[in-house]
DNA sequence: GCGTTATGCGCAACCGGTTGGTCACGGCAA
DNA sequence: TTGCCGTGACCAACCGGTTGCGCATAACGC
């Protein structure tokens, strides 16, 4: 930068207002500088800035355990986004090991990050709120924080349970159960209630009582054994597990999937692998999600924080299973 | 650190090495100022230490496509390990736009990245060297550079064909076929190589000339039309997408998978799904394989760094297609 | 005892920008 | 002509560590 005050003839200070376009200077001043800038090549340390203003263009991802949950597609969408902006990643991931959190935090503050992404895996566990341990802004993704006032962003399981209610009633069912997880997990009250109540303003009422149970394919097998095709022509299954436990459990009894019965699932992880998928399911959109909440980020950095829960859209992923694909033949189904 | 100085009645330089633990000093000394920083819960500031010392404590990825690409579980694996070592990740994707690439260099350059991995997709596109433009280590990641000195890191394709040779063996296969696609890929060559290879080893040809074509379904569908089940006993597909047309277009014709004809792929997409696989495949752990790169990464920041092309493991994932997995009922095909 | 070497620590320059305060200069009105 | 003000550029401090060099002191050998 001396070198490019020295060739244009002014103070490095000068130089640096111009570069960055700040305080007033005449015109031909500003011109001399930058064609001096661009003659010597001349390109700015990030390192010196960062120094300087104390802003690392680094934000950090905090989360419990990245590999193989659904934080690794969060992630992946936040550093889409990041990219974009020329902002870098560092993540530090605590293994489920709480006792790491501290030491997490205090490297977060070391380096100085310009903002926080808290991602979870869509369990129930509360982050405890990291806000006031930095004054960066914080985003949770994924994630749910203790303290209401954080900025939170969460697929919007409520639109999920309204938009498998409409597929079902569009595919022109009208005895329809729900096998689901603990009702104990806000995700799956929230996906019952907009699926009920979805039902209900079309004047249905589920056909048996709502199913609960666990995430696993186990259970959906254990559900697929009760149900009663006489009674029964629809299921929507909490997450994809549980249908894929459900199904071959109803085939093997004989019911046909779905011409007596249809089923839908949540989660479309199966988008990850390059199968056709057979299920019908409602994906959501967690890589969305991910660069929503790096969206959020950079916002939060230069203008008005948000407050609060924020729903990124979910959409329904037509599969076999429910009756919306019929061409078997173009599908990869071996058997 | 000024203040941890003082408290400790030394120099702020004296601090400077006790906490990092370079020159030799009296033992009391050290641990006083130790004591100190602990006292006064004291923790350097990253982003001077960067500037002092010209680390930037941040590696970049340079790739042309990420999402939605073999690119992205490779990244995944390196920021996985990165993470472990406290180092940031910038991300710059030229979104298949070469313009984008000098761009991208300067940035690099600017923020004085510690390391460059350059991410490809498995594709033969070969990447201009990007190491004479930094004067830091570069590692190429599933991705081949113009100059063979550079560190590249590959799958090994040869004992993936290798490792299917031997499956369809142990199998009782012996009337054996290869469809793959054009041999004008390094991949293929090499799948190809390996796999011919071990045939002979065991006193086998293959019983059809290999099969070349692309890396679509289609062309799977093609194959498996032509394929006679009198002289064919098992097929060792270039990747899973020619086995997912192969297959179907084998049952639709009655021929019986794995009864009649056991099938084989490569490249194990589908784990990043849920569902359970039928096909018998090989992973190539394009995660892992970005471990090492950044694992290699780290090791020529400290180090020596290789040179040339480095292969990383791939292992067979046992399906049903082959014949290894029996057990139809405990997996997912609900047809 | 003195000279020499090893040891421990401080001084000050340096990394490369950013920014508040200040000053010189030209224009304008009184 | 003088005084005032706005403009444009500069000076120098500052961000917070790192590190080469030098000096004092202690340890050592003869």
């Amino acid at each position: 930068m001396r070198d490019v005050a020295a060739v244009a003839g002014v103070s490095v200070s000068t130089v640096s207002r111009a570069l960055k376009g700040s305080g007033r200077m005449a015109e031909g001043t500003r011109r001399r500088i930058l064609e001096a800038a661009d003659r010597l090549d001349f390109h700015p340390n990030a390192l010196a800035q960062s120094f300087a203003t104390g802003r690392s263009l680094t934000v950090g991802i905090l989360t419990h355990k990245a590999a193989g949950t659904f934080a690794t597609p969060v992630i992946t969408g936040i550093m889409q986004t990041l990219s974009q902006h020329d902002i870098a990643v560092v993540v530090y991931d605590d293994q489920s090991n709480p006792a790491s959190r501290p030491e997490n935090l205090r490297r977060l503050r070391a380096r100085h990050v310009d903002g926080v992404i808290v991602v979870g895996d869509g369990t129930d566990h509360s982050f405890h709120s990291v806000a006031h341990a930095l004054q960066v802004p914080v985003v949770y993704a994924f994630a749910v924080s203790e303290d209401p006032r954080d900025q939170m962003l969460l697929p919007d399981d409520r639109a999920a349970g309204v938009l498998a209610a409409e597929h079902l009633l569009a595919m022109g069912r009208t005895r329809i159960a729900h096998v689901t997880a603990n009702a104990s997990s806000r995700a799956v009250r929230e996906r019952t209630e907009g699926f009920v109540g979805r039902l209900e303003e079309h004047g249905l009422e589920l056909a048996a009582p709502v199913q609960h149970g666990d995430w696993t394919r186990a259970w959906g097998t254990a559900a697929g054994e009760l149900l009663d095709p006489a009674t029964i022509d629809a299921v929507f299954c909490g997450n994809d597990f549980i249908a894929l436990g459900l199904v071959p459990s109803l085939v093997r009894r004989g019911i046909r999937v779905p011409d007596d019965v249809a089923v839908i699932g949540y989660d479309n992880w199966a988008k990850f692998g390059l199968l056709d998928t057979f299920l019908t399911t409602i994906d959501p959109q967690l890589d969305l999600l991910g660069q929503r909440a790096a969206g959020r980020l950079v916002e939060a950095a230069t203008g008005e924080p948000r407050a609060g829960v924020e729903t990124t859209e979910v959409t329904l992923v037509p599969g076999v299973s429910s009756g919306a694909l019929a061409d078997r033949d173009e599908r990869f189904y071996p058997i």
